[in-house]
DNA sequence: TTTTCCTTACTTAGTTGTTAGTAAGTAATC
DNA sequence: GATTACTTACTAACAACTAAGTAAGGAAAA
């Protein structure tokens, strides 16, 4: 077939529909959203889109793909910080997310229509959670072993907590922007962590 | 029309409609849900279920209308204890969760695929959790009064981050209940909470 | 430099399956 | 004997996807 195939033009046309295909996902989700839909917005026809991809599931593999690059990277940079630095830094993540809440809108409304096993993105989102979870243990590990986090923390409990509380508050703030302040909310919460992790020792 | 009319007959299979629907939509979405599906299981035509519900989206609000009864109530129960009782409850709602992941499950699922404003399902969303933060802000604001709760919390702020911790972790166990304990991530997350709400004394 | 020719990037037209929802008639129930 | 609770038969719209043909681009040959 095509895919294969590398041509800069070909290749170029391939990131303009996965941009707008993100964009769509995001909004209506996977399910909720047509191949025709797609294919008006980036001026081509249905069977277009399926010449650059084999078939709807593979264009959601390629946006899921893609955009999980932009979003992995930041968190790897974030976390390779360790302990109470990489805590420090999620003030930066929610500025992030709020100027670009295609992302975050993205995998919120992707991650819970794949939460039933046999969806087709349900492996990708637990491979993703578990990775995202080592990581975040691991960098409260470093705390630990530098002396700054308190060593009675289970890295692993916390690491699931810390995830919960950033993807809650998003949703939140996803569903009702006019009520919940996305960064001051994760500012304050940054703060709670830190008072929560640190020795008591004041 | 016919849903006005009480009957005692029709109640009890509305109901039973309802509490398959229910099943389903926490499954694959109300999107990846279709009708034929429903009234299959049910033992009924399709256009047997329309007698019922004037069309789909009918469905979904008795849907979430009953589930949301039993839950508020629940939510409401715990909420008026105030102050730090509310959060030693908080276990025995991840009981209760736990036992019945269905509930769960459908409001995780039904919340995403309504994030997008003109969703079928965004408003009563919007004002559910309006509600839910509001109900969690007076707990905490009891607890102020009782002098249990450090007097320098902002209560709307941490009824944004109780949440969000709630429904984040309930997330991550729906996902991947082989990785994620929710009674132990829960029952941690209460003692953390605990120790951060609390006036810091000893 | 122009012609040849293959590959890439599509289009038009159509198929098949499924969707929510309707119209009209019928069986059960009170 | 009317109201309630359906059924069968259908429709119109739309879903993802396929088949087959074509236009444009780029590299190599004449």
């Amino acid at each position: 077939m095509a895919q294969n195939r590398v041509s800069a033009r070909g290749a170029r046309r391939r990131e303009e529909i996965v941009a707008v295909a993100a964009e769509l996902f995001a909004r209506g989700g996977f399910r909720g959203t047509g191949m025709t839909e797609i294919a008006e917005l980036v001026g081509i026809t249905e069977p277009g889109l399926l010449y650059h991809f084999r078939n709807k599931e593979g264009l959601l593999r390629a946006v899921i793909e893609w955009r999980d690059h932009r979003s992995q990277e930041f968190a790897r940079d974030v976390a390779s910080l360790g302990g109470l630095s990489t805590i420090r830094e999620m003030p930066a993540f929610a500025h992030r997310n709020q100027e670009e809440p295609g992302l975050t809108r993205l995998f919120a409304v992707l991650l819970a229509e794949n939460l039933d096993s046999g969806a087709p993105a349900h492996d990708f989102f637990v491979r993703r959670y578990r990775e995202m979870r080592d990581l975040v243990a691991g960098s409260i590990l470093v705390g630990q072993e530098r002396g700054e986090i308190r060593p009675e923390v289970d890295p692993r409990l916390k690491a699931v907590e810390i995830l919960a509380t950033l993807d809650g508050i998003s949703t939140q703030w996803l569903l009702d922007p006019a009520s919940v302040d996305l960064v001051e909310s994760i500012e304050t919460y940054a703060r709670t962590l830190e008072r929560d992790l640190a020795r008591a020792e004041d």
